[in-house]
DNA sequence: CGTCACCTTGATAGTTCTCAAGGGTCGTGG
DNA sequence: CCACGACCCTTGAGAACTATCAAGGTGACG
């Protein structure tokens, strides 16, 4: 089996995500079936796009490695990034077979996804209820996610807003071995921040000065570092509910 | 059969939500396994909750009758709405089995809930795939709607923000036979706008009556009304995709 | 060396918040 | 019947936060 870029395809069986703390296993009964449904895989180089807004798409993605924004662009020219992509998501769902995609992903690294079939959805999960469950429960973490993003913009300032993404993406990153410690090298810009939390440019950048000099979060366009991740928490009030493993596909 | 207030319990058959232009019908077939898998009602006086953020459930809900919103509580005693429930919409999802709820949910008018087992998805969605695909497409749609939330908190402006919510609420009450045309009896208060949308009680009101001076957005209490609904989408920038009938439990 | 993408700083304007106070309606109990 | 509390809406004034406009700085890269 060979990948669209002619690199041979990764087996399920021997998912270079297995085992990561934050990801939960599958047993290999599953992870064959999970490679029946797998079609192909789809490399991207950073700053490409998965999903262009207004397109229709036949293919629902996993990211098997890097990581992704999603977000909308608006008439007037701005755009929302709705959320960041990491290992083990599921991407593109969320249209059926006959909508436009709403938003577009991007690459914010070099990434490689995994590809199943839209329309084979239904097959899988009737021969395979626990992973039709999981694909619902991937559906619900991200919901979950939303309601956050949402908390944050509606009832946090700008300096908050900013910290809570910070530990966010830190702990995502965690999650699915893109981090170690609490450092997440992740080449962020401002401007996406700012696209992001529904802020300026221009405040953003004082807002991220003023977190370094309180010495909360420090913030370069390589890397997230939080020296102190209990101190930040504590200043955004981030809620701690240690996550379950997320299953996969 | 009956329901827990000793009203006897509506057959999924003679559901009063088929036939409702928003919402996709079942066939009898699948009727009845819905009619199977259906635990019972409840029903709630307006005011009460179905959910409490901390706590967990054995249940999931969907919506028969009645308006519901879905909020967080904040440690610093303040609140975030996250969504409205209308007819048809399914309610406690978000959590896996053994996850304690992270939302409340209240009934803003009288309602009536069908309940669902929730451990009980497994084996139903096996039996069922395509209502299993009904479930994640009602997720999916549910993503969506706070994403549209998301853009609006992070890229409008206030009155923007209630124009958007307006309409946002119109369209789902006409959807769900609950409004009549441009006016959608239901009880919301300035509070409660505020509350969904990052805004202070105090510009509220002031940006709703700015709405109301401009003729786009007439919003009392006990009712919302839109004089001209493409004026209206036409402020907000309201992406008017049509939307696809919803599937139902 | 010029361009491009990104970050930084200053000054000013605008939006939104907070505090404070008052008014309307409704149901309840004296 | 009236007083009272509860809940909701309204208005004014000042402060705080955030946006916008404008300009300059850095580093990578062809």
């Amino acid at each position: 089996m060979r990948a669209a870029d002619g690199k041979s395809m990764i087996d399920c069986v021997n998912c270079p995500l297995l085992g990561c703390p934050g990801l939960r296993d599958h047993t290999v009964e599953q992870l064959r079936r999970i490679r029946e449904f797998k079609e192909g895989e789809l490399s991207l180089d950073r700053g490409l796009q998965a999903f262009i807004q207004g397109a229709q798409s036949a293919h629902v993605y996993t990211v098997l490695s890097g990581v992704l924004i999603r977000y909308r662009l608006l008439d007037d020219g701005t755009r929302q990034i709705i959320n960041f992509h990491f290992p083990g998501d599921l991407v593109g769902l969320q249209a059926t077979l006959s909508e436009p995609m709403k938003h577009s992903v991007e690459a914010l690294t070099d990434a490689r996804m995994c590809v199943f079939p839209r329309d084979g959805f239904i097959d899988f999960i009737g021969s395979n209820p626990h992973l039709g469950y999981d694909v619902i429960w991937l559906a619900a973490k991200e919901e979950s996610a939303l309601e956050e993003h949402l908390v944050a913009l509606g009832r946090r300032s700008a300096r908050e807003r900013i910290a809570y993404l910070a530990i966010f993406l830190l702990e995502r990153g965690q999650g699915t071995c893109v981090a170690e410690g609490n450092r997440l090298r992740l080449s962020v810009t401002q401007t996406q921040i700012a696209d992001m939390l529904g802020l300026s440019l221009v405040h953003t950048n004082r807002s991220l000065q003023a977190l370094r000099r309180d010495g909360l979060i420090e913030w370069t366009l390589n890397e997230i570092y939080v020296p102190e991740i209990e101190a930040a928490k504590e200043f955004v009030s981030f809620d701690t509910a240690l996550d379950q493993p997320r299953p996969f596909l």
